[in-house]
DNA sequence: CTGTTCACTGAACGGTGTTCAGGTTAGGGT
DNA sequence: ACCCTAACCTGAACACCGTTCAGTGAACAG
């Protein structure tokens, strides 16, 4: 199914708007009523993109659970910010199905096993989920629209909204929802 | 100005697609071309929406700061809620402009008076809104899928996704992030 | 040689956001 | 009474979009 190669090398140099049925057609060399073979809708197609995407975060190898789920949400965030519109393309297509629930398992699944009861750990991993595709979403169309700006001449250097995006930021985000993890750690007197 | 009104009647019978120009035209009377003498594109017009919808949040007196907050917050979900695809129009917008700042600084404020200094209030306000955006979208659309499913016949009840959307999971992962806050007011010694 | 499945073509259908030249009203200045 | 300017709107087009469907050809099993 090279035909997600051919939408991403699209999507990286044109962003969602090139990403038409006719564009990834002629883009992989074909009529765009066949794409229609190989998936039912347009939805479809770009599930499955963001389920490309979201197959190439790396793999986290931390000491700590905190460290481990602190990487896990940077690789996730630089996995999106690699791709013109990624952070829209993967936060919408996880609305459209539950998008790539393996990546909510791998939230979930580290949470656990650090000692949150699974429900409380299910929340911890949606908070987590909606947080990091929410902020990149916006940190990514800010800084697209900012370069679309600077051609146009417009001033960026006194925009206060600039320091609103950041890694530290982001990690800051990140940090306060497991400080609120830890403490449910702590509540339980049988805490394996 | 109540081409937003027309909008929002039309958002209300028929959802997101039943936002053409041609139809909000039609609605209001007018032919479609008119509309851009008052809003410059329909994404622009989308935002005033957002902005009109989330005026009618109601305001909140709650005895604690952590009262008011999950109040804000729930206000701000069954806003979304009453007005179908409520929260992914306002998610859209919300990523479009820094989509009524407003809100945002509502949320802020009230955790500044809380006594978090203000870059984490900021941090906290924006793990907030994204989470009730994200979680709220989901949800929305789990139930809308589920009544349109509902009339072909699909099977609902064993939909083990169906327990992942409750005001209480709301409100769980709302107060996971307010533990997180707790625990940011007791570090300084000086909290006054 | 026949039949079926896979992969695709070509052409159309109805819809979309946006633009643009031009028309109509109302009101203030002189 | 005249003109001008601004607000507001029309009508028609433009360039796209996602989706459908009847038909075509190649590959391959029996």
């Amino acid at each position: 199914m090279d035909i997600l190669g051919a939408a991403l090398s699209l999507l990286d140099s044109g962003g969602l708007p090139a990403l038409a049925m006719r564009r990834i057609a002629a883009e992989f060399g074909i009529q765009q009523s066949a794409l229609y073979w190989h998936f039912n809708s347009k939805q479809e197609l770009l599930a499955g993109l963001a389920d490309h995407i979201l197959d190439q975060v790396a793999v986290v190898e931390g000491e700590t659970w905190q460290e481990r789920i602190t990487d896990l949400t940077l690789n996730l965030r630089t996995e999106l910010l690699a791709h013109k519109d990624g952070a829209e393309l993967v936060a919408t297509a996880f609305a459209f199905k539950l998008g790539s629930k393996a990546l909510f398992r791998s939230f979930a699944d580290e949470l656990s096993r650090a000692g949150l009861v699974s429900e409380e750990a299910e929340t911890a991993a949606s908070v987590l989920l909606h947080f990091v595709l929410g902020y990149t979403t916006n940190e990514q169309q800010h800084w697209q629209a900012a370069s679309l700006g600077a051609i146009d001449g417009e001033d960026t250097s006194s925009d206060d909204l600039g320091r609103q995006f950041s890694t530290d930021r982001f990690v800051g985000g990140v940090a306060l929802i497991l400080a609120g993890v830890r403490s449910r750690l702590c509540r339980p007197v049988d805490a394996t």
